[in-house]
DNA sequence: CTTAATAGGGTTAAAATAGTCCTATTTAAC
DNA sequence: GTTAAATAGGACTATTTTAACCCTATTAAG
C-alpha cells in the first residue's frame, strides 16, 4: 500500500542528481547508474519517461546524456509520478455494477476518490527543490 | 503507484457499512460479502486484520459477526492502510550500501521519508467519518 | 450435538513489477 | 565515411506481490 515504486524511485533519484550535480553539462545513465548504484537498462527507461514528460531533456550520440528539462522549482513529484507510472489509477471499485443501487458504492467511489484527490493535491504541491531544501534546512 | 491494494478496499468498504448499515447490530462477512460483491474468504482476511487492529470487534459462534471496535470518527485512513498492509515502507533505499558516501544517498533516503511522512500524517488526518460527511454534505 | 459463525494456516493462481536482451538511431571524433 | 558512444524503444523473462481458494479448528446458540 502507497509503496513507490523502483522505477519511480529510480526517477526521483535521477531528476535529484541531475539538479545537484548536473548543472551546466549533460549526464549519461552509465554516470548515473554507477554512481548511484542502479541497474542502467532499468534507469534507462526511466530516464525516457522523464524525458517524454519534459521534465529531462537528452542529447543523442557521443557526448549525449540528460539534464533537466525544467527549473527544478517547476518538479513536483507528481509530476515525476505521472511520467513513470501513468495516471495514478487509486480507485477500483470491486462493487458489480449490478449491485451499485442496493449499497452505497457511489459514495465508495465517491470518498476513495475524494482521498485521492488529496494525495493527489499533496503530491502536486511537493517540489523536489522543496524537499531538497527541507532536507538541508 | 499510489494505488490502494483490494485489501484494503474490502476494509475500507466494510468499515463504512458497519458504520452504516451496522449499527446496533453484528453484520456476518457474508452479508457484507454478498451485499457488495466482494470474495468471502479474502473480506474475511481483511475483517481478522480490522479486529486485530481493535478496528472492528467480533462475535463469534452462531449469531456472530462483526461490529465497530470504537468511534467512527476515530478511524483514520491511516489506522485501516495500518491494520491490513503493515507499517507503510514508502522507501526502499535502492543505493548499495558501499555508495552511500559517494552520492547523497542519505539525503535521498531523507527526502523520500519527509514525502512518506507527508502523505502519512495526511492519511493520519483523515477519518472515514469525515470522508463520509465530505459526500454526504 | 448440530449448525453457523469467526480464526487462521497453507497452497495456488493471476497480475504487476523489475530486469534483461537485442536492435535501431543519432552524432562526435577520427 | 567509419567507428564508437550514447539515447530510443520493442520484446521477452524472471521475480515478487497480490488475490483468491481450500481446509481445519474453535466458538457459541439453539
Amino acid at each position: 500500500m502507497l509503496q513507490v515504486s523502483r522505477k519511480f524511485e529510480y526517477g526521483l533519484h535521477a531528476v535529484t542528481y541531475l539538479a545537484t550535480k548536473g548543472l551546466g553539462r549533460v549526464v549519461t545513465v552509465k554516470e548515473m547508474a554507477d554512481e548511484i548504484g542502479f541497474s542502467q537498462e532499468f534507469l534507462s527507461k526511466a530516464m525516457q519517461s522523464l524525458k517524454r514528460a519534459g521534465i529531462a531533456a537528452s542529447v543523442q550520440g557521443v557526448k549525449g546524456g540528460y539534464r533537466l528539462g525544467k527549473a527544478i522549482e517547476e518538479v513536483t513529484v507528481a509530476d515525476i509520478a505521472l511520467a513513470i507510472e501513468g495516471k495514478p489509477h487509486l480507485v477500483r471499485c470491486g462493487v458489480k455494477a449490478d449491485r451499485c443501487e442496493i449499497f452505497s458504492s457511489c459514495h465508495h467511489r465517491g470518498y476513495i476518490n475524494t482521498l485521492q484527490h488529496k494525495i493527489q493535491a499533496l503530491l502536486t504541491a511537493t517540489t523536489i527543490h522543496s524537499l531538497l531544501k527541507e532536507i538541508e534546512g
